[in-house]
DNA sequence: TAGTAACCGAGACGGTACGTCTCGTCTTTAC
DNA sequence: GTAAAGACGAGACGTACCGTCTCGGTTACTA
C-alpha cells in the first residue's frame, strides 16, 4: 500500500521557509489576517503551493509560525528580579503595553488572537511556545516575592498572573481605554495590592 | 449615476428576519463559526441569500445579530446592590463564569470574540449594544460602594471593572485553568482586596 | 376556492403598454436582446414589473410584441400588381434589403428571429402575424403570373417564395456578402428565371 | 499590473475537454439552449467550473464548440462530382435535409443558429470552421459545372450558392413545410434551372 | 560521478462559497 | 382591481481560493 510519504525536513528549503514566512507577515499587515490567502502569500514568497501545504496544515498556522518566529525569545525569556516586585512587572507590562498599543503589532496581535480563539490545535502550541513560558516566568517571579514575604503567603499564583495580564488585555481587545505607561503602572500597583498579606498592611501602622 | 437604493426597512419581512437569526444560531452552534457559510443560513431559513445580503453586511454581523438578539436584556441591566459590595460581584460573575463554562456558549461566544477583535465596526456594536450597558452598571455599583467608603476613596472606576472581568476572561480565552464558583469567589476577592482602603485593613493603627 | 383569475383586458392601462413597448424597443437597440432584463423594461418604462408580467408571458413577448407592433401593416399589405412580376418583387426585395442592412433593424431582427428560432409559440405568432400575410401576398402574386402565364404552370408556388426570400435571408443571416438592391435584383432574375416554363425559352422546339 | 495569465495550453486535461463537450452535447439535447446552464455542464462533465470558464469564454461557445466538434469534417469535406450536377447536389442536400428533419439534430441547430445570429465571435468562428468550408466546396463544384458548359458562364457563384442552400434553410427555420427529400430534388432542380443558360433550353428542340 | 529520489516553482484540476444579478411571485399602498 | 414600488425565495452567474494533483527542473544524497 501507498501510504503518504512525511516530507523529509532534511531537504527543506530555508529560502522558501523564509520567503513564505516573510510574506505571510508582510500581508498580514497589509491586508488583514482575514482576507489574507494561501495564494497570495505563495506568490508574494514566489513559492508553489504545494510547498506551504507540504510544511503547514493551515494558513493559521503559517501567520502563526511567522508570528513565533519574530517573537519567540531565543530561550533567555526571564523577569527581572530585582528585588522590588513592582518594578519587574512594570518591565514587564510597559513594553507589553507599548506593542499593544503599536498599529501594526495590535493588527497582528488582534488576527493571531482570533486564531487562537477558534483553532484548539493553534491555542495549543500557542500556549507551548509563548505564554507558558511568559506566565511560568511571572510565576517564578511572583513565587520569589512570596517566599521574600513580598506577598501573602497564600497566595493563588495561577489568579495572580491572570490579575496581572488579564485587566490590560481586556482593555487593548474591546478598547476600553488608551495603553499607556501610567495605566500599566496602576495595573501593577492594584495587582500587588490584591495580592499583599493584610498582615502587612494591619501592622504597617507599628 | 444610478445610486444604489438602500431598502425600506418598513417593508422588510419579520419572518424572514427571524428565521435568519434562529438559523444563524442553530449553526454556530453545530458547526463553529469558521464552517459558518450564508449560504447554509440561507437554507436552513429558507430564505434566498439576496435577503440576507440586503440586511445585513457580512456573515459576522449575522451571527453577531443573532447573539446579541437573544443576549440583549430589554433594558432591565442592573447589578444588585444589596450593601454587600462582594456578594453582589459574585451575583454577577458566578454566572458568568457558568456560561463561560458551557460548551455551547463558549464557542458561540468566542466566534463572537473573534469577530470583535478584526471588525471595528462589529466592536463598536458590540460595546454599545452589550458591553458599555455591562461596564456601565457595574461601574455605578462600585461608585456606590465607593460612595459608601467600602472601597478607596479615589478608586479610578475603569481600572476597576478591569480588575474585575480581565481576569476571568483571559483565563477563559486561552484556557488557563476550569472557570468555577470557587475561581470567581476568589477573583472577587482580589479585586476587592486591590481596591480596600488601606485604612480599612489598617485598623489596627489606631 | 382562489383560482387564479385573469387579468381583466377592459381595464388595461393603454398607457402602461405603450410605454413598455416603447421602452423595449429602445433597450433592444441599445443593449441588444441578450442583455436584456425585465428589470430594466420596467424601469425604463416607469412601470411595475408585475404589470409587464400580468400582460406578457416573457421577455420575447414584449420585444416581439413591441416589433410586431411597429411592424404590423395595419391590414392593407399586399404586392403591387403591375403586370410586370420581376419588377414587382424587386419593389418587394429591395425594400427588405435596405433594411436589414440598417444597423438598427439589422439587430432588432436578430433578436426576434434568434427568439423565433427556439420558441415555438413566438415562432408561431410571428407566422400568423407577419411571415404567412408577407408570403400570401406574394404567393398571390406569383398564382397571378402563373396564371397569366408568365411562369410555369405546375410552378410549386410554395418552392417559389422560399426562393425569393431564402437566399437574401441566408446571405443576412450568415453575412455572406453585402445587401443591395443589385444583389436584390439578381436574385430576383435567378428566382424567375428558375420559375420559367420552358417552353417559354424553348419556342424554337415547335 | 498583473495581467491576467493565459492558461496553458499544453496542460489542458483532455479528459476535461471531451468531458465538457460530451455534457453540453447531451444537455443541449435534453433541456434545449436557452435552459442550458453552465453549471449543469459542470456538473455533468464532473468538471469544476472554472475548468470551463478557463478555457470557453460563454456557455455559447460550449455548445458551439460541442457543436463543431461533432459536426467538423477532418479535412476530406468534399462535393462528389460525378459529372452530374443535379445528382450532386442532391447528394449534398437531401442529407443536410434529413439532418434538419431530425429532431435532436434541429433542436441543436437552432440553438447554434440562434448564438451565430447575435455573437459576432461565434458567427466568424462558424463561419470559418463550418459553413465557408461547405460554401467553398459547393462553388468548386459549380464552378466545375460552369467551366464544363452546364450551365451559364456568367454565373454569379455566390448568388449560385444562396440559391442552394438558402431556400431549404428557410423552410427550415421558419417550418414553413415538411423537409422531404422530394422537396430537397425540386430545390436542386429549381437552382440549376436558375442558373441553366438560356441558349441550352433553346437549343433542345434540335 | 551517475543515478535517483525528493523538493521545488508552476499551475490545471474538482470543488465550495462567495457576493451579484435577474427571475417570477408576493405584499403593500395609492388611485 | 389595476398600478407602481419593491421585498421576497430561488438559483445561475462569473470569481476567488481551497487543497490535490501532475508536470518538468533542480538539488543533494547514494551506489
Amino acid at each position: 500500500m501507498a501510504t503518504r510519504s512525511a516530507p523529509d525536513p532534511a531537504r527543506r528549503s530555508e529560502r522558501a521557509r523564509a520567503a513564505v514566512l516573510a510574506a505571510a507577515t508582510e500581508l498580514v499587515a497589509e491586508v488583514g489576517y482575514g482576507k489574507l490567502t494561501i495564494e497570495a502569500i505563495a506568490a508574494r514568497a514566489g513559492v508553489g503551493k504545494q510547498t506551504i501545504y507540504r510544511w503547514w496544515p493551515s494558513k493559521g498556522a503559517v501567520v502563526f509560525d511567522a508570528f513565533l518566529a519574530a517573537n519567540e525569545s531565543g530561550g533567555g525569556l526571564a523577569l527581572p528580579d530585582t528585588g522590588d516586585l513592582a518594578a519587574d512587572l512594570r518591565a514587564v507590562l510597559r513594553p507589553t503595553s507599548d506593542e499593544l498599543a503599536d498599529p501594526a503589532a495590535d493588527l497582528t496581535y488582534r488576527a493571531i488572537t482570533a486564531e487562537i480563539l477558534n483553532d484548539p490545535a493553534l491555542r495549543a502550541e500557542y500556549r507551548t511556545r509563548l505564554l507558558d513560558p511568559l506566565l511560568a516566568v511571572t510565576r517564578d517571579r511572583l513565587r520569589s516575592a512570596r517566599d521574600a514575604g513580598q506577598i501573602a503567603p497564600d497566595t493563588d499564583l495561577d489568579l495572580a498572573v491572570e490579575l496581572v495580564y488579564g485587566p490590560i488585555h481586556y482593555r487593548w481587545l474591546h478598547q476600553l481605554g488608551p495603553l499607556t505607561h501610567e495605566h500599566a503602572d496602576r495595573l501593577v500597583d492594584a495587582a500587588l495590592h490584591a495580592l499583599n498579606p493584610p498582615a502587612t498592611n494591619d501592622r504597617s501602622g507599628r
